[in-house]
Formats: C-alpha cells, structure tokens, sequence
DNA sequence: CTGAAAGCGCTAACAA
DNA sequence: TTGTTAGCGCTTTCAG
C-alpha cells in the first residue's frame, strides 16, 4: 500500500476557493483569469479565499480545456553553452511582453536526445517551439516531433515545410574566420567540425571556399561541438603533419577545449598558435581569454525568432519566416599574429 | 472571427489511433503508456497507427487524470551564470535513470520574477521542484508559491519547514577566500555583495569573520549577482578611498564583471589587483582567466539535490534533507601577490 | 484483451 | 453576475 504519492494531499481547488469565498465557480474562475467584468468586493472575497487555501491554479486542466498554454518551449542542447542564453534573453525579451512563459527543455549531450527535447515541449502542448538543439541534418525528424506545433529553428535551416527559421549566413562566417587567419599568415589551418548539421557544413563550406580561394589544403578534425570536443579534437590534430598552426573552431565552447588544450602542452596563444571561435559569446570577451569569434548575433537571433513564432502562433498561414543575418568577424588577441 | 487559435487542427487522439488500429481505446493507452501486457501483434498495430496518423500523447491531459508528471522543474535565475549549468548536469545525472524529466523555468533578472517562475512551475503540477533562484531572505514566499509541491532548494537554506535544502558552507567559504587575500598581503580587501539572501549574508559574514581576525576593516560594495552587478560595484569602489586592493566577490559571474572593468582601467589582475570569485565555474578554469574561486561543489549539489527530491516525492514524509557541503578554494594566479 | 463509466480541474457558452 | 451543461484527452477501475 501506498509506494507512490503515498501522502498526496488534495490541492485546492476552484470549487474549493468558491466555496471559502461564498462564491460561484465560474467568478472565481473569471477572477483567476482576470477577464470580464468582477465586482470590486466579489473580487476582494475571492482573491482572501485564494490567499487563506494557498490556491494555485491547475495550469494542466486549464490548459487542457483552454487548448492554449500562453507557453513558448525553448529547446536546447546544452546548459553550459553561453550561446542559449543569448538566445533566450531575446526571446525572452519579445514573447514576456506578448503575454508568453518560457519554458525550457534541456538535453544532456551524451544522450543525443534532441527528438526526447521536442517532443517532451510537443507533449505539453506549448503554443510554440523554438528549436535550438542540433537535430542531425534529418529535419524530417523534426516535423514529426513536432506534429503540427508551430516552430521556428534558431541558428539551424530546417529546410523542412511549415517550419521558419533565423539562421546565420553559417558559410559566410566560415570564410570570413578562415580569411583572417590566411591574412594573418597562416598555411596550415584546421577547421574543428562538429556533429553533422547545417550549420556544421556551412561553416566548414565557408572555410573550404577562403582556402580554396589560396591553394591550400584542409585539414579537419571533429568534435562534438562541446569543450571536450573541442579537446579531442585538439589531440587529435597536434599528432598529425603537418601540424595545423591556427584553428577555426565550429564554436566558443569549442574554441574553449582547443585554449585549454594548448595551455596544457605549453603552447602559448597567438604566438603559437592561432585559435578563432563562433558565437562571440560573453567569455570570448573576458580579458586573458580575448578570443577571436564570429558573432552569428544571437540575441538578436532570439528577438526574431520570437517575433516569427509569435506571428505564426496567431496564424498558422502566416507567410514562413526565413532569415539569415549577416555574422561579423570580432577579432580579438587570440587570432593576431605578433609582430 | 477567429483571431486566435484560427488554423489550429484538432490534434490526434488516443480515440483516433485506436479506430485507425482498429483496437480499443485501453489498449492504446496501455501500450503508449508501456505498461501491462500486450499481445506483439497489437501493439505493433498500434505502433504503425500512431506513425502514420503522427499522433503525439497530450501531456496535459496525461498528467491531469494521472495526477503526476513525472517532471521535476528547475528554477532558475539567469541562464548565462554556468553555475545553474553544473546544477543542471548533477540533476540530470539523477533523475533520468529514474523515469524523470527536466523542465527549467528561467527569470529575467530585470524582472524579479522569482516567485512567477516558481509558479509556473507548480502550476504544471510538475511532481518536484528544486529551487535555485534567489528568493531574497523570505522564505515565506517561498512557501506559499510552493503550496505543497515537494521542494529542495540548491545552494540557499530555505529555513522553512518542509523545504529541503543542499547548500554550501558560505560563511566557511567566504572565510577561506578572505583569508587567503589576507594572506596574499592586501589590507584593503572589499566584498563585492549580491541581493539579500542567505548565500550572500553567508559569505558575507565569513569575509567579515576573516577581516575580524586580523583587525581589517570591511568595505561593501553590492551589484546584483550578474557581470554587469559586478562591474557596477567596482565603478563605485573605483571612487571610494581608501582604495581596495583585492576584491571577494559573490560569485564568478560578478568577478568576470570586475576583471573586465578592471583592465578597462588598466588594471592588472594580479598585479595591481586581486580577484577571487565563487562557484568555480568553467571559464573561471580558462587560461587567462585563472580566477581564483571558492568552489562550493555545484555538480554533487545538484546530485545530492536531486536525490533528496526525489526521496521526498516517493514518500511525502520522509525525513527532511539539510545537507552542506564543504566548499573548497581553487587557488589560480588572479589573487596571488607576484614576489 | 475490450467495454463501460467515472473523474482529473478547468474553460466556455448560454440561459437565467 | 450565477447556474447549468459540455467537454478538453487521458487514466483508472472493474466487469466481462
């Protein structure tokens, strides 16, 4: 007897609050979702009811019933990624306003879960999803999760009908890092690749075209997108030849795992080595670390991503968003050959 | 007509799988639900059904007639702090095996929402929540958003009956970064403070414990737990005479303000000026950062937290969790005096 | 395995 | 403003 919820009390309830209040169920309701006309002191009456029984509002049978969450689902790969926070903060900046929570769905990396992310947001039915995990480059997987839910991707193309997109011009920001570093002199440039997405193989086409563009060879080298991918793959390239001289990382965190790395067998950046991430994300700004980074604009990524999902929330016909900001190379220290 | 929810298609159903299958209602539910018996044939009939109508489970509706979610929620503050990261890696680590999911509720620090994000989350019936939000020194609120949703609180004591809690020893580690400037030479040391909660009073009164000792003198500057608290709580210390020589700060994130600030000003760190943080987090380890931290163990926290919920969930009487864990300094070159 | 019935806590529409 | 009546999509229980 009782191995679960053994000593679930009873919430409260509106029937409850309706009771305590002297009150119909329906005012009560009407006070709760503060709509329509409520007398003064009915409201009064409720809102003490409310207070005295500790009331909260069952979100799950409102929502079941109201067919609408006034909920945005975020979902993202991993936490330690700085990236995601600018997403959300411009996110969050376009859909508080609009009336919207956030919610946000969270994978571990290792559990290569981003259909798990989805589809738990899908569950839940959130008004919108924003989609800002990697989901390999099957976008069919994509639809299905999402099972009608209107989405938009954040960073990644979905190439997938009746799902927006913001993205980055991914190659442009590859060509533009990988210029800069042959600008700085450098012959021998690797590119740290991770998992196989768009935004993967824009950046990696990006490279390819400046290095082609000067005869030289590639040299790349995979992670997983993480900063122990971005070790792995800094191992892995310090034991071939020839040995790369500059590496444009497939992002910040990344780039973070190569500085590490480097530091570690007593490589000293620039000097020693070139390193340029993406993202430009707020660490690649702190003093010491000073690292060269595309900046794809995330907030502002975010805020439009936003503005596109809300759009279509309020009409599923609303013409598909498909935008792609322009990136900036932010050069910093870490990239600029001493003289 | 139709202004909202205007192209919204009905969703498919349990009812609508199971006409397609050609089965009862019961058994889809059975087999969605992976519980009981079902013959392999049927459930592949279901199976196939639910591709081909892409029918995804309403949650929602889920939850309400079961009670339970099996969801815990996570509050949190702000997601650029990497701390909520390591948080959410121990927790995860956790409940995963056990059958749960990982909802995170995040604020918008401008907003001082603590409370909203709480709710949000109970209001989701989501079957635990672990609080790492700032709730300022009243617990009673706390409380009250709560109503009766089992909860730990990571990092901050909540001093509420039926609050768990796993936190650090603050005042120990306020101690142990204060002492170790104390050490390093300064005389001047200065406490870069956060909002009032007991975190901040903890460490707070170690730094103080420490100056005490050895006859110093205090000097508070508060920002807001966030890099751009930091930097204002440095800009005013800037001005203050005497001048500090090393600065405690509450957390990493308010430390990275002050480093930036710091060779704004042409500042050396550590040279000129000693930096110690708290929380240890990753890009504090990052070479050129090298921020000396108090490393109060996030990880195993959010682990222990985790452990503790879930306990509570399963046995709504179950002894309450107190748990402090020991913080640690990492020493790093930011705070040592060069000879 | 199926069928029937009740209920989770709320919203929504309408009549009183 | 208040009742009333439905119903959201699913779980749960019980009998067959």
């Amino acid at each position: 007897m009782a191995s679960k919820n053994s000593g679930k009390t009873r919430s409260v309830t509106m029937a409850d609050v309706a009771k305590e209040a002297g009150v119909s169920r329906q005012l009560v309701s009407l006070v709760v979702r503060n709509t329509g006309y409520v007398a003064p002191e009915k409201r009064e009456l409720v809102v003490e009811a409310m207070q005295r029984l500790g009331y909260q509002r069952n979100t799950l049978a409102a929502n079941l019933a109201a067919k609408q969450t006034n909920t945005i689902g975020l979902a993202i790969f991993d936490l330690h990624n700085q990236v995601y926070a600018e997403f959300a903060d411009g996110i969050l900046e376009v859909i508080e306003p609009a009336g919207y929570k956030l919610l946000v769905s969270v994978t571990r990396k290792e559990s290569a879960a981003d259909r798990t992310t989805v589809e738990s947001l899908v569950g839940l039915r959130v008004d919108g999803i924003l989609v800002a995990t990697h989901f390999g480059a099957d976008g069919r997987n994509l639809s299905q999760a999402l099972a009608n839910t209107p989405a938009v991707t954040l960073g990644e193309v979905a190439d997938e009908p009746n799902i927006g997109a913001i993205s980055g011009n991914d190659s442009l920001g590859g060509k533009l890092a990988t210029e800069h570093l042959i600008k700085q002199g450098h012959q021998q440039i690797a590119y740290i690749a991770a998992p196989i997405t768009h935004q993967n193989a824009d950046r990696h086409r990006g490279y390819l075209s400046a290095l082609e563009d000067h005869g030289l060879a590639e040299l790349v080298f995979s992670g997983d997108a993480s900063e122990a991918g971005g070790k792995t793959a800094f191992d892995l390239a310090m034991t071939t030849t020839p040995r790369p001289t500059a590496f444009f990382c497939y992002n910040d965190a990344t780039a973070f795992g190569v500085l590490s790395c480097a530091r570690e067998r007593g490589l000293r950046v620039p000097e020693d080595l070139a390193v340029v991430g993406y993202d430009n994300t707020t660490p690649a700004g702190y003093p010491g670390v000073d690292l060269t980074s595309v900046d794809q604009r995330a907030h502002e990524m975010g805020q439009l991503a936003a503005q596109a999902l809300l759009e279509r929330i309020r009409d599923q016909d609303a013409p598909l968003e498909q935008q792609s900001l322009a990136p900036e190379l932010v050069i910093r220290r870490s990239s600029v050959t001493p003289n």
